[in-house]
RNA sequence: GGAGAGGUGGCCGAGUGGUUGAAGGCGGCGGCCUCGAAAGCCGUUGUGCCGCUUCGCGGUACCGCGAGUUCGAAUCUCGCCCUCUCCGCCA
């Protein structure tokens, strides 16, 4: 969320910021209107909440002197009535004030390259050399279902399309990915790390911004009030939703495998082979609280603990900053870490980090305290890495002419030394 | 899921319609005392919003959440959520 007073103060900046994120659905001047009208309205409730506190007293004075009240009473009946009526278009004005700011995006960092889509956004670096292959690579699709690792259709039968089975080692190596993740990032980085809810309620959605705007992009529990997880920074962000931290708390690293759950609407077409783009798929993903002025150097240190997975796996990958119409709602800057994908000849996105400065903050409340006043505490989340998109990079960079896949070095102590993922009947 | 009890400030805990933002205690912070510390004593101690002559002042709101009754609600009514105990069920 963003706050209210930069949008009263500066209505231009905003109005540029927006044009540059292709939100042409805000509208800031209802916005400025509605907060005009509501301090108009706060005003003279107040006053009038002043004099019937008065008169309250008053009349608790006369009726315990045993005198009588009840023309004073008759007087503050009618404020009482006015109130009750300001106090109703208050309440009309602020739910209408708070959903539009909920509808408003982040403002894009000044260092983001300004831009309509992904053709603008700017490669930052590049690590490994991709390996050229003496014979024609596969996709992942096709190793796997060689391998007997990747079941499609099985996935298909037992909930819908964009759902998989993983059986025998492509199961192993998922684990042997996640752990491999999990043991770095609290061990070498100094995550900590959390098991959270897969399932949230309305509130916690709204903190990191996936509702109210985003409600047809998460899956529903029918008859309740809760969500399955789009991401672990759903829950992990909220953990401190609402809280005051001491600044000594601060910066607060978290790390988190959970399953994510995604609907995909709108992503009809898109990517319909293979373990792309999944209902359902393994994250470990890496949250960040920090005080303002450092977060941006935390979303560097971030970014580098991600691509360091890859770079121990050997995997070749490129560093995009996302331009600000390619952007995320909640993020203020966003790197995008993209793997190479020998099968489908592509750098593919493996793992997306941003700082969404305060603006998740504000709307889980999450605060800290360093001097008199609290102040909103920066967040940030990235993925650190998404494992399922791992494991099709490791079959595709790994793959033998043979159909078997070569394990890399760092995930063999994970896999029970196993060396390569050998096509049945061979060994 | 059923029955009962309960949700008050950082924590414990008073408070059943009228100077209660809320007694008392603990903790925290500042000071006195001390060579120093402890003890003791004194003071102080939340958050949001609005306004202003903006290192501060004034107003208003907040006693699980939301509605209602009333001139006035932490206190009364209704709905919801959560916690605890017992029963049922269950990894």
């Amino acid at each position: 969320m963003i706050d209210i007073k930069f949008v009263r103060e500066t209505p231009d900046i905003l109005r540029a910021a927006l044009a540059n994120r292709n939100s042409k659905g805000v509208d800031v001047d209802i916005l400025l209107d509605a907060d005009k009208e509501r301090r108009t309205l706060v005003h003279e409730m107040e006053q009038l909440r002043a004099a019937q506190n008065q008169a309250s007293l008053t009349i608790g004075e006369l009726k315990r002197g045993k005198q009588d009240a009840a023309a004073a009473m008759a007087e503050m009946k009618l404020v009482s009535d006015r109130v009750k009526m300001l106090d109703e278009q208050v309440r009309a004005v602020d739910e209408q004030l708070s959903n539009l700011l909920l509808s408003v995006p982040n403002l894009p960092d000044a260092s983001v390259p300004v831009g309509r889509d992904e053709h603008a956004n700017r490669i930052e670096r590049a690590w490994g050399t991709p390996r050229t292959f003496d014979f024609e690579p596969r996709d992942h699709v096709d190793i796997g279902e060689r391998l007997g690792i990747l079941d499609f259709a099985t996935g298909v039968k037992l909930a819908k399309a964009r759902f998989c089975l993983v059986r025998g080692m492509g199961a192993r190596l998922e684990r042997a990915l996640y752990n491999f993740m999990l043991d770095l990032h609290t061990g070498e980085h100094g995550y900590t790390e959390i098991l959270p809810p897969y399932a949230v309620n309305s509130d916690t959605m709204q903190g990191t911004g996936q509702l109210p705007k985003f409600a047809e992009d998460s899956f529903k529990l029918e008859g309740h009030d809760l969500w399955l997880i789009p991401t672990a920074e759903v829950p992990v962000t909220n953990i401190h939703k609402g809280d005051i931290l001491d600044a000594s708390e601060l910066p607060k690293y978290f790390t988190a495998l959970t399953p994510c759950f995604r609907s995909e609407a709108g992503s009809y077409g898109a990517d319909t082979r293979g373990m792309i783009r999944q209902h359902q798929f393994n994250k470990v993903e890496l949250v960040k609280l920090c005080t303002p002025e450092t977060s941006f150097d935390e979303l560097d240190k971030l970014t580098a603990n991600a691509e360091t997975v890859l770079q121990r796996l050997g995997l070749p990958y490129r560093v995009m900053t996302l331009c600000t119409g390619d952007m995320g709602f909640s993020a203020a800057k966003t790197y995008d870490i993209e793997v190479w994908l020998p099968g489908q000849g592509k750098f593919r996105e493996i793992s997306s980090c941003s700082n969404c400065t305060d603006f998740q903050a504000r709307r889980a409340n999450i605060r800290f305290k360093r001097g008199k006043k609290p102040e909103f505490v920066h967040t940030l989340n990235g993925s650190g890495l998404a494992v399922g998109r791992t494991a099709i990079a490791v079959l595709e960079n790994y793959q033998e002419a043979d159909g078997s896949v070569v394990i890399p070095e760092v995930l063999r102590p994970y896999m029970g030394g196993v060396e390569a993922i050998r096509p049945q009947g061979k060994t």
